[in-house]
DNA sequence: GCAGGTTGGTTGTAGCTACAACCATTTGGA
DNA sequence: TCCAAATGGTTGTAGCTACAACCAACCTGC
């Protein structure tokens, strides 16, 4: 058993802040995204992602590695969309294994309607606390960050 | 309806890396708690504050506000805890309605054995993928956006 | 002292996530 | 050609969280 290398006090102060951060910045976006939306975080990213996709269409596969979810997840996430009328499934033509997933009119006008206040959220206790200079550091940070927890970027894209 | 401010490239790079870090970073402090010592880093946390508290003891409400949950979330793991003997609770001699929550000597070993490989995660992922100055930057921009999320600085204690 | 309201906590239930098991299709190699 | 393994998804179940309802003890003003 070694020892172990303990946090110095400059390293503590960022770990704590940052741990703060993690444990309150969800609850505060799902909770406006519930309450304006009845959407989950995961559900409102699940309809973004398919709304920049070509077509409104991603396979499931390629729509749970973006969102960082698991196929199960996915799969239940999906069927609920689908059962409120947001997404549609079809099955892949090239690959009769595969689904698609498709955004229907009203998921992409929910989406629409429901972006605006997301980014004011983001913008309210994120962005504009910040100084021009702290986005870039920020940007920086969370870079070096993603690369043990992201190699391979998948998560990446528009929010 | 106004029109939405929409985020300039900058400010959304900065977001999209940072709500990537959200998503990630907790499931991999979870994972390595849940297989090293089948905890939940909330269990960890919960550990973790009543292990610097005068005593190790803490009475729910104060515990709740360390830990930015609520009662009854932190009534159902307490209870979890107890029952595998981590944990014991007894009313509070000053306050009948009050229950205070005390650490036992398994539960102060637990931590003891579990903190090091805690940290050995914390620093893999974040603290030694940064420079000293971007700790220091780290440290000024969430608590920043602290500002907001935890105006009264419940969170500010060590993890 | 005592009625109304507040504080401190627990319990019950619904909803979401993780994990394992399962099925169908496709691919690769003997 | 045909079987084994890999790929793509779905379903079932257990565990944790959020929310609401509830109870007990404490305070305040009259």
């Amino acid at each position: 058993m070694t020892e172990p290398r303990w946090l110095d006090e400059a390293q503590l102060a960022a770990w704590v802040r940052l741990a703060a951060v993690l444990e309150l910045l969800p609850g505060v976006l799902d909770t406006q995204l519930r309450r304006d939306a009845g959407l989950t975080h995961f559900d409102y990213f699940v309809l973004a992602m398919l709304s920049e996709a070509p077509k409104r269409t991603l396979r499931m596969t390629a729509l749970a590695l973006r969102t960082n979810s698991t196929l199960p997840r996915l799969s239940h996430v999906v069927k609920r969309l689908e059962d409120r009328g947001l997404i549609e499934r079809f099955p892949c033509p090239e690959d009769a294994r595969a689904t698609n997933a498709r955004l229907t009119p009203a998921g992409w006008e929910k989406i629409q309607a429901t972006a605006p206040g997301h980014v004011d959220t983001v913008r309210d206790h994120v962005i504009d606390v910040l100084t021009p200079t702290q986005i870039t550091q920020l940007t920086k940070i969370t870079e070096a960050i993603l690369t043990t927890l992201d190699p391979n970027g998948h998560l990446s894209h528009a929010d």
